[in-house]
RNA sequence: CGGGGCGUAGCGCAGUCUGGUAGCGCGACAGCUUUGGGAGCUGUAAGUCGUGGGUUCAAAUCCCACCGCCCCGACCA
């Protein structure tokens, strides 16, 4: 039988549209009717709601604990800090009126005027900031570490599904602190948090640096990042943690009476991810068939598939699938009971199988009248061709499944590593960044580590001859004294230089 | 906001130039035959042709206005 992709087109055909295929055959998400906003289908919110507890947690054992703003920022707040003003100013939505009325021909038109005019937050510093500034008043009320789950609207000009839309999820994590020394730690703590999470959780290896003047968060002193590549070979931001300084603090008046007697402004941070973590997941494991999730964030571990083809072996067939199911609802993977899905619908074979495919879930059991008969379940995995079908002694599956998810989770890190080393290039001259570089957009390129001074004309010129950013100055790695390709400038190190979304 | 394109069934499109009363593919639904790799046959349902106005015996088609969407540029978790 030949070869049929259960996604048209490839991803070597045609990236982007793979991906709005995947999105679409997973049902993970579709666009709505309102312009750049998403609705979150069942499937890809489960994969939302387990980033969230995980993240949640790893949140609260870092000693941080959860509130909630307000969704409406007034206008005043957003323009105390110059920068951030500047940053967000032309993506804010803006609520002018609070009331509707009937006009004269019939249509509804807005009334009430407001005296100042509410953004739908872009972020939530300003906000939180005029709260902070009430809350602190001594050292002894920092710091003070919270988060919050919340949506934000940012009005982009071109949007993409779960990368880049209108509205999103997040969490946006701001904290205070009495010196500038904890709240530098707090930041890089996150960093690291954000770290851990991408590649213990989503399989995703990530670089973790320093972002460049011109990628800084509006406000903020410095500004952090992980960055994952995709497997067009473009990067993707995957989270943020920014150092404020006490820019916000003195925007928002977040002061504290020291020890020392000394009135000081407090030391701020913020970090956030969002849903956009979701696009990264598909574009760092998907393949041609599809969504491929790593077990630690799938909604569902297993789905159990019953083969029934007649009526008197029906009723057979589905109560051992259901002892099977409460069975292995018991065992425990990753500290949670296992999730599993008996699909009983009145559906072909083939399709039925295929739609978990496209779905993504880890394993599949296929069972039926032969298998029962052997003793045996029919497994098999996500990681592996469709066709690699493995007859486990169901005795064993139980025991076993924890060690088969643990191994598709490892197995998926090290694949997204293999496909990361082998499109990372170290490049010293410039005719050879703009020879990996040259050609068109979608090109598979890569993630380029190559020598920068810190010029921002260098950077300026690369984004507008081959759209090529500094991602960013990674944290780890040696120190590698060496000189700029371009302009032959010392640098200290290397830096990572890619395509982004 | 500037340049280009497009609005016809759930989705993708033809029909518009040359006005004559709405069509194709996929999907959906039903029945039968199938069934351990995503099926076949038969049948059914589904559209104020983006909105408003104009021309005409007659408008998806021509004219005017408006609305919306997509692509390219600036912006971006």
């Amino acid at each position: 039988m030949a070869e049929r992709n259960a996604i048209e087109p490839t991803r070597a055909q045609n990236y982007p549209e793979w991906y709005q295929q995947v999105i679409r055959s997973a049902d993970l998400a579709e666009l709505s009717p309102v312009r750049g906003c998403m609705v979150i289908k069942p499937w890809g919110y489960g994969i939302w709601e387990n980033m969230q507890r995980n993240l949640d947690e790893m949140f609260k054992a870092t000693g941080h604990r959860n509130a909630y703003f307000p969704l409406f920022i007034p206008l005043s707040f957003i323009q105390k800090e110059a920068e951030h003003v500047e940053g967000f100013a032309k993506e804010c939505a803006v609520v002018t009126h609070h009331r509707l009325q009937a006009a004269a021909d019939g249509r509804l038109v807005p009334a009430g005027e407001l005296e100042e005019p509410l953004v739908v937050r872009p972020t939530s510093e300003t906000i939180i900031g005029a709260m902070y500034a009430k809350w602190v008043q001594s050292y002894r009320d920092l710091p003070l570490l919270l988060n919050q789950w919340a949506n934000i609207v940012r009005w982009e000009m071109r949007t993409r599904i779960f990368l880049r839309t209108t509205e999103f999820l997040w969490q946006e994590g701001h904290t205070a602190h009495a010196g500038e020394a904890e709240a530098r730690e707090e930041t890089a703590r996150m960093l690291r948090v954000y770290a851990d999470f991408a590649e213990q959780y989503m399989a995703m290896p990530v670089i973790p640096g320093r972002k460049t003047d011109a990628e800084r968060f509006p406000g903020a002193v410095e500004t952090y990042s992980i960055e994952a590549m995709m497997q067009d070979g473009k990067a993707l931001q995957a989270g943020t943690s920014h150092f404020l300084g006490q820019n916000f603090a003195r925007a928002s008046g977040i002061k504290f009476l020291d020890q020392d007697g000394a009135e000081k402004y407090a030391w701020t941070t913020s970090w956030g991810v969002s849903t956009r973590l979701i696009g990264g997941l598909i574009m760092t494991h998907g393949d041609d068939n599809g969504l491929m999730l790593p077990p630690r964030l799938a909604p569902t571990h297993v789905v159990i598939l019953p083969v029934i083809h007649k009526d008197d072996t029906r009723a057979r067939v589905l109560e051992y699938c259901g002892a099977l199911a409460a069975e292995l609802r018991r065992t425990p993977y990753d500290g949670r009971p296992l999730s599993v899905e008996i699909d009983d619908r009145d559906l072909r074979g083939g399709e039925k199988t295929w739609s978990w495919i496209k779905k993504g879930v880890p394993v599949r059991l296929e069972i039926g009248p032969r298998d029962i008969a052997a003793g045996v379940v029919s497994m098999t995995r996500r990681d592996l061709d469709a066709r690699e079908r493995r007859a486990v002694p169901r005795a064993e599956i139980a025991g076993g499944i924890a060690g088969i998810l643990d191994e598709i989770q490892a197995n998926l890190l090290q694949r997204a590593r293999d496909f990361r080393a082998a499109h990372t290039r170290e490049i010293n001259t410039r005719d050879e960044f703009y020879d990996f570089f040259k050609g068109s957009q979608d090109k598979l390129a890569g993630f380029v580590m190559a020598h920068w001074a810190g010029d921002p004309a260098v950077e300026q010129k690369l984004r507008e001859e081959l759209a090529v950013t500094v991602r960013c100055i990674p944290l780890a790695g040696p120190e590698e004294p060496g000189a700029c390709p371009f302009t032959g400038a010392a640098s200290p190190r290397r830096v990572v230089f890619a395509r982004a979304y």
